[in-house]
DNA sequence: CATATATTTGCATTTATGTGCAACAATGAA
DNA sequence: TTCATTGTTGCACATAAATGCAAATATATG
């Protein structure tokens, strides 16, 4: 495994395994229309521009994809890709030796 | 979701999703028989106390089991553990609506 | 006991990350 | 055009995390 795959997917499990991002995909995982930004604020108890950023990093590691809908952006999760990512994971990790 | 959970799952993700915690991982990965950390030192370019505190943080969170043999202390991969979380996370991220 | 080996811990330092606030940009509506 | 709404960016700051080195601990061996 050479070191860029490994920076990659350190990258992507990073960008989820911060509590108020994996706030986010879990709001966005029980939505099933897209969301705005003012939406997603609820889910956590930070600035506007912090959920910003967040979001900026979660559509940078493919977490989520974004739509401009007017002057709204609209984020829906990308479940397939976070679910697949996952479980080829996971499978490297049990069948790996 | 309650905050106890995302916290418990971010801090799993988060402990993983570190290059070189990552690339312990994959080492572990690797290997059939329980590796010492002078062993595990070889696919981290850092000083062994840095090797020992991250596998300290990758066993608290129960993806690496450790053993006391002599003076050695060897680590082997949960791959159960850290299988089926990931799973069960993708899981949710496919199902949840 | 004295010494060597394996690992962890304390401390200091650097680097990365999360955060809020204010200002800015973009778009829609009056 | 003017104003309101939505979202992002710049900046400063606080906190967390990674790191190296030296010292300490633990255990094996001569």
């Amino acid at each position: 495994m050479d070191a860029l795959k490994v920076q990659t997917l350190a990258n992507f499990l990073k960008a989820i395994g911060e509590f108020n991002r994996l706030s986010l995909v879990y709001k966005l995982c029980q939505c099933k229309t897209p969301q705005n930004v003012m939406c997603l604020c609820e889910c956590c108890d930070v600035d506007a521009s912090v959920v910003s950023r967040h979001l900026k990093i979660l559509a940078q590691e493919g977490i989520v994809k974004l739509d401009k809908k007017g002057r709204e952006r609209v984020y829906v999760l990308d479940r397939k890709n976070v679910a697949t990512k996952l479980r080829d994971f996971a499978n490297l990790i049990e069948t790996d030796i």
